[in-house]
DNA sequence: TGTTAAAGTGAAACAGGTTTCAGCACTCGC
DNA sequence: GCGAGTGCTGAAACCTGTTTCACTTTAACA
């Protein structure tokens, strides 16, 4: 047995890394003037000045791609999270702030947001371990925001997974231009609820 | 007021319409095989026997045909459920029920709701009109299957768009191989726990 | 230091969605 | 029946995601 098969996580040296870097900042940039549509291969590789097949050995697809620059994004979400905190005190309320802030984080850049958002829901089962990444990330960042004592129960999981369909559904009516973004806030705060129904208080 | 639903639609002659519906068939004939990837627009061209440049005039993109494909399916899932309304007594229940009994209808055709799902949360701007002929034929059957007695408030509004987001995103989990069955049947009927939250019982 | 396997390059080719266009075929008003 | 306009056809071309491949560079290491 070779170790041609992925070990999870290929050990990337320093060049490699600032390669995935210049890659994933170059998409940033054209996604941000247009979006999913702007995010052309050649376009990243020029931008990124990596040749297209190595564009390709680094990212398996546009959609891979995109979904890794939207694992990239939430991390950093989670941080700034990290630093501050939500402040209102009700569970439910300290979720949907913390959705509200990140929805604001995006219509500051929504053809960002339209790029990530759009290739987070478009995947195909042959990106499902990158798009599983980003749905622990998010996952991770609600649970945060709930600010609970010990392990959270089932009922709350289940409550907590329904948030984040609500969150990336309402998103992709909002960036197609079907939904207000004060549309957006009452369904946020309307599944938040959710969270009070599973607290046994 | 007639049964006409789009006014800014030429009237279709007979041959029109018959060559719509050959399309839509040929469609759905390859999305039940392949799914998303399978309807290709030379393929749906030539077995509908129609010319390509003939498929466009009739569907301007291959995501407003699987748009356009799923408004069709609604359609008659919608007539199908007046004639077997759900059985259930709370509205939460009913619409749990019929929900399911949607799920169950996809699980029969998976490749064929993965066309018609993957191109509704991809669509972008341009197609923003027929998705929303789409989301207000899911709304009325939810509310239909509420089985309300007046006009609805607008918090039951509200849990039933947040019903909606959980559908399509909870369909998208499950068709790209990342929740099971079960799973999507727990996050429905959490979620239709919030129309009783509306109940002013 | 020389060897070698993996990684990167560049260019071409392929695949499928979309556009274009010249010509034929219908339909409708005269 | 006749002309005009609109719809349909067929084929080619275009665009962008993806693949392929022969070749070069890099880096690890014997």
């Amino acid at each position: 047995m070779t170790a041609v098969s992925k070990p999870t996580t290929a050990p990337l040296t320093e060049r490699q890394e600032a390669r995935r870097r210049r890659i994933l900042h170059a998409s940033a940039q054209l996604a941000s003037r247009g979006g999913f549509e702007a995010v052309q291969m050649r376009a990243v590789a020029e931008t990124s000045g990596v040749a297209l097949g190595t564009l390709y050995r680094y990212f398996p697809s546009k959609v891979h791609l995109l979904v890794a620059m939207m694992q990239d994004q939430l991390q950093r979400l989670h941080e700034t999270l990290r630093k501050r905190p939500p402040t209102e005190e009700e569970p439910s309320a300290r979720v949907a702030q913390t959705l509200m802030r990140a929805f604001r984080a995006m219509q500051r850049e929504p053809q960002l947001a339209d790029a990530m958002v759009r290739a987070l829901t478009f995947a195909d089962r042959s990106v499902s371990p990158e798009v599983d990444t980003v749905s622990r990330l998010t996952t991770a960042i609600i649970l945060d925001a709930m600010g609970l004592a010990g392990t959270p129960t089932p009922a709350q999981l289940s409550a907590v997974r329904v948030i984040e369909h609500t969150w990336h559904s309402a998103l992709i009516t909002w960036l197609s231009g079907r939904a207000s973004i004060a549309q957006v806030k009452i369904d946020i705060e309307t599944v938040c609820r959710l969270i009070d129904l599973t607290n046994p208080a």
